[in-house]
DNA sequence: CAGTGGTCTAGACCACTGA
DNA sequence: CAGTGGTCTAGACCACTGA
């Protein structure tokens, strides 16, 4: 019991909170409330909670209470972007057409596949963004159906695959792996572009509380998308 | 005078530290000392305190007292990479080969030179990042000599300009643009590769209390660099 | 206007650790 | 072993804001 109270309470509420039991909005309970299940005096209570609120897990509002935040897709430091958010804001028409979709189990002999949804299935999908009617980026994706279940009947009519789960399915942990590389045959023919044009590829796999959400690898235009990210000091609470 | 004490306590030192008027390693006033200073009880100082360190600006230890905490490389989410030591943890040795410097008066026509340095001077650098002898990286860097005076003089023959830099001027905030692009013929010459060749484009701009450090432009061969880049929740206090 | 969180006080006991 | 920070208490007054 050499853990302190304080650190105790807040781990509580962000185990619960990265596992769902929490869902966005839901309200927690009040500073008297905790008071009285933890035995504890109201500082250490909201020590607890401020630390919570200082990481973006929590909503504090007066008179209102405490919310679990509602997932901010612009919290960290480098985003996952959110293309079609990107696209509009430069003023240009987004869209997103769909080149296949399928559910089926991973295949064992797919480390990727594997990782992902173990023996479990999977839903597969390509596709390309296009901005102003033009492709600017080839995607391929692979989502786990255990973990997300509804993404095998998602429409991505007005969201593509990518926004659909950064609004469903708030990743917890990311890994992107950024390179360089020439068009293949097949990235060329769905960009409208020359085999070997200089290529932004994008590899990305994110969690949610250590399961896996989704792999995605994607392949930007080079000479019509830049990746950029600007941090600062970190701005404590 | 709405802002909370503890906050304001916090800011100033805050600022002391950015702005290099406490140093690495300098010891700050104790609880007791600041209690008096700021005329008001220990949990309104601790609170103030432990957010800095927290934030990692500061380390505390008991009985030693609070330090302003060594600048530490890996801090940030995505670091500003590190390349010498990137390459050596791959095993690989690890060469920088200047190709040219100069301490000149920044252009007035160039916009990036003037934000970087106004109407004072930098050094410009460029050359290449070698693993195992062979280029892999092209780099053109420009630094402010007012912010970095002994720049100008630095030895790159143990550290490159960008490890220099990590080393002696902890930058405060960076921004990255990340691309792709076919090689020119310059960039395909340094590189030993042929004209066209896909590559991953980094610029970063960094800063310092809003003053501007440096800007850097690198040229890495596609196929021999990855940027990886992995975070997961917020991890409080 | 009442419930909630934001802040602050003036203490207390304790753990740690460097002089 | 004494100084420092870590934690916690049991209160207090206040600002805000939704019922």
């Amino acid at each position: 019991m050499k853990q302190p109270l304080h650190e105790r309470i807040r781990s509580d509420f962000e185990a619960r909170i990265l596992a769902g039991e929490l869902a966005p909005g839901e309200r927690l309970p009040t500073e008297q409330d905790l008071i009285v299940e933890y035995d504890c005096s109201r500082m250490t209570v909201n020590k607890a909670l401020s630390a919570l609120a200082a990481a973006g897990l929590i909503d504090r509002r007066k008179r209102a209470g405490t919310f679990v935040a509602r997932p901010r897709v612009h919290s960290m430091v480098l985003d996952v972007p959110d293309l079609a958010e990107q696209v509009r804001a430069r003023g240009q028409r987004y869209g997103y057409v769909q080149i296949a979709r399928a559910l089926r189990a991973a295949d064992p002999d797919e480390p990727e596949e594997v990782a992902l949804a173990g023996e479990g299935e999977l839903v597969e999908v390509s596709g390309v963004h296009c901005a102003d009617e033009e492709p600017f980026a080839f995607e391929y994706r692979l989502v786990s159906a255990g973990a997300v279940p509804a993404f095998a009947q998602a429409d991505f009519a007005s969201d593509p695959p990518g926004t659909w789960l950064l609004h469903h399915v708030p990743w917890t942990e990311a890994e992107n792996r950024i390179g360089a590389l020439g068009a293949s045959r097949e990235e060329a023919e769905h960009l409208h572009a020359a085999v070997g044009t200089p290529c932004l590829c994008v590899e990305r796999r994110t969690w949610r509380g250590g399961e896996g959400i989704t792999y995605v690898r994607q392949v930007f235009l080079g000479d019509a998308y830049d990746l950029v990210a600007r941090f600062g000091a970190a701005a404590p609470a």
